[in-house]
DNA sequence: CCATGAAATGAGAGTAACTATCAAAACAGG
DNA sequence: CCTGTTTTGATAGTTACTCTCATTTCATGG
């Protein structure tokens, strides 16, 4: 008997009627090859996991695999929160300052994140503490992000994109974001990723400031 | 006749005979390998550079080179740097402002890089623009200094080296200074790096602020 | 319903980074 | 010079990833 691949997906396939069945069977595969990559790293672990298995457990040959995704990490890291993050930063109004619109924006992409696959932001997290790999592929998806925020940042305030000022602005912004995943997943996902990204963003615009009355003291 | 591996390198071996022979040869070795990577490298590009021609020039086995560096990319990307940094923002004066020990520090150790050997600094810029597998272990290596920058930064502040404040702060620094590397190599290297990198700090420390009477304008 | 063109897939061979193992060579110390 | 320890080299193996080409699968017009 042929096993199915068992999707659990939110979306029910028949979705998409518009679609023609090229393209649904495309997005189908897609999401095999991911939940099984999720599957399988999840019972043995990221570097345990082959290609080979990933192509078997999803129904493809290897082949097809590399023709979706171009790495292995990318079949984790991958996805297509970025251009949403970049339209509400720009609905955003224009007087609204930078910084809290920075904040509004992750606080809804992290929700929107967080309601279609809550395990998806803990795995990725957890992998980018794990396994270097992994970690320095996500840097390198985060200083794409980087990129957006930049460009939002200029047309909010007026400057060249490409200025040091602003790219290095936006780029601090992403380190600290990653640091905030790091520490969420080294702590054991305690606390809402949405909190810790707040305080996050608040020692960004602020700096650490001379006390912080709630934080954790110096280890006696 | 046997080529010689032209270590021009700012020490004669003669230096440290304090030193076994053992551990002589093991630096010859290795600075040997580094030397081999970096020529290879300036002439054919560094995908199309393998193990074996490194190896080859360098007058090792590729066994022995991988002995001596865990990766491909440790090889462009190694250096010692961390821990003289350190050390320096620990000899800073106690009441001197973070963001100062910081500058200053920055300034010192490029300082010191430039003059150890300033064809370094510009290669690994250069390629951490080009070839994604070394930003990535760029990115992955400037953490580790962000460790150090945490412990330092706790230090100072009496805060927890842990906690999330301190280690957002750290990181959205690392993440600044990484940005100031790709700019440089972007933009030609024009300009010193060491001021590019004080007009970084200068706006993670006070924002972008509401006007920047030298900075570029926005594009017309 | 079928024929034709286009797109997607699978199979196979190949490259290169990296690992593990083990025997030979180079050194250190007596 | 002899002995024990380090360091090296050779070899075989794994796996991510690339390239190529024949086969299959869908789209479309008659």
């Amino acid at each position: 008997m042929t096993r199915m691949t068992a999707a659990q997906s939110p979306y029910s396939p028949a979705d998409r009627p518009r679609l023609g069945l090229r393209e649904r069977k495309k997005i189908k595969t897609r999401e095999a090859i991911r939940a099984a990559t999720y599957a399988l790293v999840k019972e043995q672990g990221y570097d345990a996991t082959t290609i080979e298995q990933i192509a078997e457990r999803a129904e493809v040959s290897p082949s097809t695999v590399f023709r979706y995704f171009p790495t292995k990490e990318d079949i984790v890291l991958t996805d297509e929160y970025d251009p949403v993050m970049l339209a509400e930063l720009r609905a955003r109004p224009e007087d609204e300052p930078w910084m809290d619109s920075v904040r509004h924006v992750m606080r809804r992409t992290l929700d929107l994140s967080d309601r279609e696959d809550p395990e998806v932001l803990r795995l990725r997290a957890h992998l980018g503490v794990q396994v270097p790999a992994i970690r320095s592929r996500y840097f390198e998806s985060m200083t794409e992000t980087g990129r957006l925020l930049r460009e939002a940042l200029a047309e909010r305030t007026g400057r060249d994109p490409e200025s040091l000022e602003v790219r290095v602005s936006a780029m601090a912004l992403i380190g600290g974001m990653m640091e905030v995943s790091m520490y969420w997943a080294e702590n054991g996902f305690e606390g809402e990723l949405r909190d810790l990204m707040e305080r996050a963003l608040d020692v960004m615009e602020h700096g650490l400031g001379p006390e912080n009355p709630s934080g954790p003291r110096h280890r006696p």
